[in-house]
DNA sequence: CGCATGGTTTGATCCTCATCGAAACATTCT
DNA sequence: AGAATGTTTCGATGAGGATCAAACCATGCG
């Protein structure tokens, strides 16, 4: 009966089904409405609103008054790893698989990770990076290489604007088992691709799909 | 309301105290009987048996009968990944670090991870093995470098016996938020360690405590 | 065999907490 | 100011689930 941190409080506070949905639905990055996430949810307002804050008072949301808006968002990096982690279990021992569907391999390929991009292409593109030694590895940090500056400028991405949060870091996917590229520069490039139209976010969904020419431009910018 | 892995479940299952005790019991490494789990939860023996069948139905456990006494263990490193994932928020929100007590920085400094080392001394360690070139990082992936099978034969760990889980695997440390070595290789340095009794289990915790002379040799062999 | 020990099942109790309707509060628009 | 919209609080209801005592299986020992 030892005491470590309190874990229980924390999974105790996913563990519930319409939270867990908000939650899921603010892995998407935007912060949204407490109306909103109550349609996320499937509940009621005051339902809703009895959830959120007793997230706010576990610390894992924050949230941005605007006017008559509240905007809840996730509290930060840390704590979308960690629902990432849990989804990791819950799809390797969720037997009810039935329906692995379309828009299931869409999310493995690419989607949204809270504020930057995930799955198989996010993950190949940081191993390119790496290789092409524009980003270099060390431990869990990835520091920038000595071209990066440069290479990122030609392509309107310019990775000293943002002093606040670590340019970049190293996420786990829960669809390959990997690392992709988080941090702010994750996050300047997630931006870049909506931007350039080279993909658009699926609705209803953190599922991120490219277009043909997208898909090719991506390729030549990142993987090339 | 879009539906996903069913996360809620997985997470309300590490939601209630008694099951969250008896996990955080089991990130020790090694398998413990109903009744020693019962003990460590607090709970009587039928309730803590209600609550074994439950993780077993859910997947996060497994089982090994012997005779009359049935061992309960993890179902594998993405359920400890995941409740590492889940304690490094609980660490990060708990304002209730009323006591950070010795063994709390004993903790950081060194404990036992499912089967592997883990804390700074294991974060350390993997950083020196990678600047020595005798392992390499590949992403997630942890390659053995080209001296790997030479170094580690010299000190009596034969890295190819267990060809079962990948050899290497990085691991995120919560109190360090930096990766440190898994998988077998991992593991068969800490047997090392205990057989070597540099390092001795805290009774009742997770935290691995080095003797004087076991911290020596521990540096001259994997930082030297 | 019979007894002890480890473990699970059953049944009943109790309590927390999710839920929503109605009302109160806040902010913005006209 | 008054209307409209977004959000929270209050109060009551209900269901799920954690808990344990007692009875019930199973294994090992003499």
């Amino acid at each position: 009966m030892r005491e470590g941190p309190d874990i229980a409080r924390i999974a105790s506070l996913v563990g519930d089904p319409a939270r867990a949905n908000m939650l899921n639905a603010l892995m998407g990055g935007t912060a949204l409405t407490a109306s909103e996430l109550a349609l996320e949810a499937g509940v009621s307002l005051p339902t809703a609103s009895s959830h959120l804050s007793k997230l706010m008072e576990g610390g894992l949301l924050t949230v941005a008054s605007q006017g008559r808006h509240r905007y809840y968002g996730l509290a930060g990096p840390q704590v979308a790893g960690m629902i990432e982690a849990i989804t990791g279990v819950a799809e390797a021992v969720g037997p009810k698989r039935v329906r692995p569907g379309p828009r299931d391999g869409a999310m493995r390929i690419a989607r949204v990770c809270y504020d930057h991009l995930a799955g198989e292409r996010a993950v190949a593109m940081l191993d390119r990076l790496v290789d092409k030694n524009i980003l270099v590895r060390d431990g869990q940090e990835i520091r920038l290489g000595p071209s990066a500056a440069s290479h990122f400028a030609a392509i309107g991405i310019d990775v000293y604007t943002k002093p606040r949060r670590p340019v970049c870091r190293a996420c786990l996917d829960w669809s390959v088992r990997r690392s992709h590229l988080a941090g702010t520069l994750g996050a300047a490039i997630l931006d870049k691709i909506l931007a350039e139209k080279w993909a658009r976010r699926e609705k209803d969904s953190r599922a991120v799909v490219f277009s043909p020419p997208g898909k090719q431009a991506f390729e030549r910018v990142f993987l090339g």
